[in-house]
DNA sequence: TTTTTAATAGACCGATCGGTTTAGAAAGTC
DNA sequence: GACTTTCTAAACCGATCGGTCTATTAAAAA
């Protein structure tokens, strides 16, 4: 018998990948066993609250991922460079589209009631960060709460027409328009 | 024995907004025959293939309500007006954000997978009908490609951040902002 | 009225669901 | 080497899944 030892890690990284391609209730255990190459066993070892745990560790997972990686950036760092490593870092992260927002999509459905105040942090802390660093560049309070809105709009509808038309430009094409208006607007 | 007699339009529209709440996985059978009332044997009375051919109608109901409430007047009427009533009809069609679009929904997990033609169709529909009216209307071809697919990825982004953050305000302010813009790109 | 048809209610089916348990393999500890 | 701990594999569980079937009802057709 092959034994294959995972680190939860791993294990994070591999589930959260197929909730991202099924949405919450479309992964069914087995689908997840299958897809990571987990087994039961291992998955209840590491999660056992099962797939509401997995979920919220892989929620968390991704949100502490964007604090480290692009809110405080946002809320400490220069604003030129903080804003412009925002859309790096999101065009790296959602490679073209092809990868959706997994907190996005749990908003979608009744999913978002099993974690309301994740999904809210989530956005919220990006839209003030955002906001934030475009006050300290020189935005009156209300231009930069709409240019800050109007970019995680943009990014989180382009990834839901990147899939729907099954057009990897778009993605790009949406977020160079974003970041050119947002350049126009702090001159 | 109570018995309760449904037209087919009724059950597709009661469906509809299961499917809408809990996703085309999440919508289980005992599901929708608890929300709609509807019994077993009267769903599969109007939809022998069952959860597959429920989601293909509605989707077909969804996208020829759009035909004619929005991209046939985009297509062939009066730019001004149609495109002014483009924003009326989204802003009532989705209720401040409280609806979300079951068409988008559906290209963000696999469920996209069983119906590509239907999803792409629809939004490529909806961009190419708002960019030829803002092209009669006097735009170059790119500017209107380029406003046109920014409306259409603001509305589904916007859809998706109202319910995230639990905020009406946020939808409505974002059909106002989209709706300046290309305003103002008309001049 | 009688017959036929359209439609509803819900018991029922095998398959799959999320989750538990048991057995045992690898790795560390002494 | 013996013992303990950590982790994996997979059989197994009751509940729920999507879907079928039968009985019954109401209305249309005759």
């Amino acid at each position: 018998m092959v034994r294959t030892v995972f680190e939860k890690a791993d294990a994070i990284a591999l589930v959260a990948e197929v909730f991202r391609e099924l949405g919450y209730e479309g992964a069914s255990m087995s689908e997840i066993t299958a897809r990571t190459k987990l087994s039961k066993g291992s998955l209840y070892h590491f999660f056992p609250g099962g797939k509401e745990e997995m979920a919220a560790e892989i929620m968390a997972h991704i949100d502490g991922w964007f604090v480290t990686e692009m809110f405080r950036p946002l809320e400490e760092e220069e604003p030129s460079v903080a804003i412009s490593r925002m859309w790096e870092t999101a065009e790296g992260y959602f490679r073209s589209g092809r990868r959706i927002c997994l907190i996005g999509a749990f908003a979608l459905d009744d999913t978002r009631d099993r974690f309301p105040s994740v999904i809210q942090g989530y956005f919220q802390r990006w839209i003030d960060a955002l906001a934030g660093s475009l006050i300290k560049a020189g935005l009156r309070d209300g231009e930069a709460k709409a240019l800050a809105e109007d970019a995680v709009i943009g990014i989180q509808g382009a990834l839901t027409l990147a899939r729907a038309l099954c057009d990897d430009a778009i993605f790009d094409r949406t977020l160079t328009r974003l970041k050119l208006r947002m350049e126009a607007a702090l001159k």
